[in-house]
DNA sequence: TTCCTGCGCC
DNA sequence: GGCGCAGGAA
């Protein structure tokens, strides 16, 4: 097994990122400021966003709510009606919850050190570090997947970045690697010579500033660093959604919590242990619900769209139902259901599967 | 199709 | 340690 760094912090490191960076960086937006708002925004929709993906939802949050008293003020639906399509949605519950905070409790102001940030919900180390060495220059080195990468290539770190007890070797070396004078930069650089340069893929080690001093390349182990245990097969749930129509309104919910996608909205679901489900199930169902199905009203279900997520696959099949009568209050009550017109669905935060789906059925 | 990336809460 | 989302690359 390959020694890891045993002797005092080298400072070709530091200095071959810094020189790197001003070559290579990309020209962000939340690059251009040090209001702690506005970098908080980009950190949070970064966190599990690639860039490319990420940049149209931080423009459009921070033209929407250009201070934290805008997002603050904001209806949640409003709030994960503009994150809709990133995923992890409790980043977006989070981050409403952090704005409400900051103004109640901070008199709108964003604390001002990498421990009273850790204090808010959804900023975790990596965060409360990115915002502080950006925003205030403080000397805390920030631990992401780049980091993570490229520190375990150039120094030959084999611990599983998976396993959170690794996490101590990889932060122990980023701080006595950051300097003092360029805290933010150095951070800047690190990750973006991870996202540029040290790729997880194909890194581009011919004309890497680190080749010469890099363990992995010097042992021909790029492609074995750094070491990553592979996450548990997800398991699969098969889901039946009953699009329950009456004159030119459909019945949705908002979801409740302990199960995905949390505070957005879908149809009545009928979760079943495999994918069938009979016609007269549906029927069934329907009246389980106190709804009459109108005659002949009942569709064919759509094919079975799959949709993956972290832990689960989705199997969902729609059953477009129309009703004679609206579902009665108790119903509504019992279930959350509620009566939209198209134009209102539009506005609510919804799946991408379920958007998918209003977008193919023409509601 | 399959694989992979990405941080924080519980 | 388990779990949450979507999209892009292989």
């Amino acid at each position: 097994m390959p020694s890891p760094l045993t002797t005092a912090p080298p400072s070709w490191f530091a200095a071959a990122l810094l020189n790197w960076y001003p070559r290579h960086r990309r020209d962000l937006p939340w690059r251009h400021t040090r209001d702690p708002y506005a970098i908080w925004l980009s950190e949070v929709i970064l966190q599990q966003t690639r860039v490319k993906q990420g940049l149209p939802y931080y423009l459009d949050f921070v033209t929407t709510y250009p201070t934290v008293q805008d997002l603050a003020a904001a209806p949640q639906d409003e709030v994960l009606r503009h994150w809709q399509g990133l995923g992890y949605y409790s980043r977006a519950r989070n981050m409403h919850h952090t704005a409400q905070q900051v103004v109640q409790e901070y008199g709108g102001q964003f604390p001002g050190s990498y421990h009273e940030l850790l204090k808010l919900r959804g900023v975790g180390q990596y965060t409360a570090a990115a915002i502080a060495s950006f925003a205030y220059d403080e000397q805390v080195a920030v631990l992401d997947g780049n980091v993570f990468r490229v520190l375990a290539r150039v120094f030959g770190l084999t611990q599983d970045i998976a396993a959170p007890a690794s996490r101590k070797a990889f932060q122990q070396l980023a701080d006595t690697l950051i300097p003092a004078d360029q805290p933010a930069e150095f951070n800047q650089a690190i990750m973006e010579f991870g996202a540029i340069q040290c790729t997880p893929a194909k890194p581009d080690c011919l004309f890497c500033p680190l080749q010469q001093q890099c363990f992995a390349f010097q042992h021909g182990m790029v492609q074995e660093l750094p070491v990553k245990s592979k996450a548990k097969a997800a398991r699969t749930r098969y889901f039946h959604y009953l699009v329950l129509r009456h004159a030119d309104t459909v019945y949705l919910r908002k979801r409740g919590p302990k199960d995905i996608w949390e505070g957005l909205y879908d149809f009545a679901l009928h979760e079943t242990e495999s994918a069938e489900l009979q016609a007269v199930a549906v029927v069934e169902v329907v009246e389980s619900l106190g709804g009459r199905v109108a005659t002949d009203r009942v569709e064919e279900p759509t094919a079975a769209l799959r949709h993956v997520l972290s832990h689960q696959k989705v199997e969902a099949k729609f059953h477009a139902v129309w009703l004679e009568t609206p579902l009665p209050t108790a119903t509504l009550a019992a279930t959350g259901l509620a009566a939209y017109r198209a134009a209102e669905i539009e506005e609510l935060p919804k799946s991408i599967l379920i958007t998918n789906y209003i977008s193919n059925s023409g509601i």
